[in-house]
RNA sequence: UGGCCUAUGGUGUAACUGGCAACACAUUGGUUUUUGGUACCAAAGAGUCUAGGUUCGAUCCCUAGUGGGCCAACCA
């Protein structure tokens, strides 16, 4: 198990160092803890990824719990896409439980809670609560409920709980402290009334607790060790502890062990949305067919799209743990399917642009099944035969009248090798009224032993099977849809983002099966889409192969989103840019120095002397930034900043200093 | 007019927790190849946001600044 020291990140170092310190490796336990209203999707694979992942990594057990505690939202079909996703990414959980398991013990240490002054409920309207709540800059103030008696208090709870209240009339509310600087400290809601039924306690209840304290309790019952969460949480923690600090005296005998959260930073995509209540819009708005759409970014999309649950555990590998906002590049999860696929999916010929190629010295009605090679990356893959006749289809992209010599396919005059066939020359095409070719004619040779720099995929006319093949694109245009404040997300929505395509397939295909998982030579990773059936074959794209020939010719289609890096440098001040230039000035070449000054000049027309009067102080050794001080300076005199004691100081210092550049530019003051 | 978190190549994560920065993706070359794929080799790319401090020495510790993120749902 333990090679050599692997690097360990930010939780990882945790654990092991409560580990050193005495907590008992079989007292670690983890959870999932997902809200059955929408499926899971690639980011929650992340945070499957860390509690699963650690649990294997430590042998501990790994609840998954539902934390169910908003009826209105919730649904059974939610808790069970989520198992079924679960289950595929090949992670077992080791109890299955549900936050509304716990509702009778949340509401015993609620009535404690109030007995111990600690809770009271309040009967305001919202819009008073949260007026007094203040804001993140003003404290808040306390409410006319906050003072009730216990018994009163108790009452009303009761009162709450057996139904004898309307929605929105009472709630019961931790009392902490109405000026903290915490919002969440500032008497959170713990309990409202909603006359819900709810998927699993039905007519049950009709008060639920909220998230805070329904969360941290659960996880405090199971004992979970390490209750880890994204970075949104930080601020709850204070909250999840108070009331863990609270409760614990209520139960230390049965529940030794108090939890404790870490939030990790949540995983982004580019081109790429997030959110459940967005992604549901999607769906709901039929700008995909389903949560399930090939294009979504679900882990059921994900799978109907090809990906395999060992890719989608290697990215989230890769992607690491930390706790800085980040941005994953979608070409990192191409890489993982990619380098999956490549060692499993057979290789089959398709077309999907097709034009006809004529062999002319082909015999009318001779065919033959010649040999292919199902996967070179796996000798155990065997062979299989595909048909070869006279009249075939290849790419309209694999064809050029005449080319430099940097085209490796086809061309008149000149020969090409047919995969797993024979050599072929290209001789004359047929086109029509349009100038639109309809054939290419050709001849072949059978001499297969010859060197030729180009191969091409193919499939017979006569054999050929039609299939339906649906090709992706993102489906958004922006790299971060949900990220402008000014726009919505559903206007960066692309509208090309589905391509469907007839196209022919070599006929050993005719006998697959939904799932199934092809490479198209030469094209990429294909699937068997759920939508086939007996009559109909439908392929998913699932991603293209590397393509480095592509890569060398559209130079004409990048344009638009070369804008981000340019905006960030807008926003950061001038003086803040110069120090940045100032710093690295002196490791510059001569040629790099010019543009550093050019720039800091041009900046420097834009700095005010008080911006510029704490750069007099710095340290003798940091020369670069004495120049480009320096340089600043010149500007600021130039346009009428007087000299001062400040100021001569500052030059003189940089007249006698050691280094030449420093000297020269004071020299010019 | 506040609090908390955060800052390392284009992207993401490391750096034995103080000894001059590594890995992966992406990029660019090359070798091999009946996939312009795969595999393999190589190159380029950051001196760790800025300033001050502690130290013989700081990516790592302290302070401040700057940038980014989060916090005012009877959501989770």
């Amino acid at each position: 198990m333990s090679e050599e020291t692997k690097s360990l990140n930010f939780i990882e170092h945790i654990i092991e160092e409560d580990l050193a310190n005495g907590l008992s490796k079989d007292k670690l336990r983890f959870r999932f803890p997902p809200e059955p209203n929408g499926y899971l999707h690639i980011g929650h694979t992340k945070a499957i990824g860390i509690s699963f992942g650690l649990g294997e990594r430590y042998q501990a057990p790994v609840n998954l719990r539902f934390d169910d505690t908003n009826p209105a939202k919730e649904e059974q079909e939610y808790v069970d896409a989520i198992k079924r996703d679960i289950e595929w990414l090949g992670y077992k959980w080791a109890n299955e439980f549900y936050s509304s398991d716990y509702f009778h013990t949340l509401y015993n240490w609620a009535v404690q809670l109030i007995k111990d002054g600690k809770a009271y409920i309040d009967s305001q309207s919202s819009e008073a609560m949260s007026e007094q709540k203040g804001t993140p800059t003003q404290p808040g103030v306390n409410g006319p409920y906050r003072n009730r008696s216990v018994e009163e208090n108790l009452y009303l709870f009761e009162g709450m709980k057996r139904g004898e209240f309307d929605e929105g009339t009472h709630i019961l509310r931790a009392k902490i402290d109405m000026q903290h600087p915490n919002m969440l400290m500032r008497d959170p809601i713990m309990y409202r009334i909603l006359k819900k039924e709810h998927h699993r306690t039905g007519d049950e209840w009709c008060i639920y607790p909220m998230y805070d304290w329904t969360h941290g309790e659960s996880d405090y019952i199971e004992q979970i060790s390490h209750s880890l969460c994204s970075l949104e949480f930080k601020p709850h923690r204070e909250l999840y502890d108070w009331f863990k600090d609270n409760v614990y005296g209520y139960a230390a005998q049965e529940l030794p062990m108090p939890p404790k959260q870490r939030e990790f930073a949540r995983l982004n995509l580019s081109y790429t949305i997030m959110s459940k209540r967005k992604l549901l819009k999607l769906v709901q708005n039929n700008i995909v067919s389903g949560w399930d759409d090939p294009r979504m970014p679900t882990i059921s999309g994900l799978r109907r799209r090809g990906y395999t649950p060992n890719s989608i555990r290697h990215f989230i590998e890769r992607v690491g743990v930390a706790k800085r906002e980040n941005v994953i590049d979608v070409s990192l999860l191409e890489f993982c399917i990619r380098e999956d696929l490549n060692k499993i999916a057979p290789r089959v010929m398709a077309v999907l642009d097709p034009v006809k190629l004529v062999i002319t010295n082909y015999p009318e009605d001779k065919e033959e099944w010649l040999d292919a090679e199902n996967n070179q990356e796996d000798e155990s893959a065997g062979f299989r035969k595909v048909p070869f006749s006279k009249e075939l289809y290849i790419e309209r992209a694999d064809f050029k009248e005449e080319a430099s010599n940097k085209f490796f396919r086809l061309k008149l005059g000149s020969e090409v090798r047919l995969k797993n066939a024979y050599i072929i020359k290209g001789e004359s095409v047929v086109k029509d009224n349009n100038g639109h070719i309809t054939e290419i004619h050709c001849t072949y040779s059978t001499d297969t032993e010859k060197k030729v720099k180009g191969t091409l995929h193919w499939v017979s006319v006569k054999h050929a099977i039609k299939a339906e093949v649906r090709e992706y694109d993102r489906l958004f245009i922006d790299e971060a849809p949900d990220a402008h404040p000014e726009k919505d997300f559903m206007e960066f929505i692309n509208p090309n983002s589905l391509k469907t395509i007839e196209a022919f397939v070599e006929p050993s295909l005719l006998d697959v099966t939904i799932g199934d998982q092809f490479q198209f030579q030469r094209l990429g990773y294909f699937n068997v889409d759920d939508d086939t059936t007996s009559e109909h074959l439908v392929f998913n794209k699932t991603v293209g192969l590397r393509d480095s020939w592509a890569k060398q010719k559209p130079k004409a289609q990048q344009n638009n989103n070369e804008n981000k890096p340019q905006q960030q440098q807008q926003k950061r001040p001038a003086i803040e840019v110069i120090k940045q230039l100032g710093k690295k000035y002196t490791n510059q070449p001569e040629a790099k120095q010019e543009k550093s000054k050019a720039e800091i000049l041009k900046l420097a027309e834009t700095v005010s002397y008080d911006d510029l009067q704490p750069l007099f102080n710095t340290a003798a050794k940091k020369v670069g930034t004495r120049i480009a001080t320096l340089i600043t300076l010149s500007v600021l005199l130039k346009n009428g900043q007087e000299r001062n004691e400040d100021i001569n100081t500052f030059i003189e210092k940089a007249l006698d200093d050691k280094n030449d550049l420093l000297v020269a530019e004071a020299k010019i003051l």
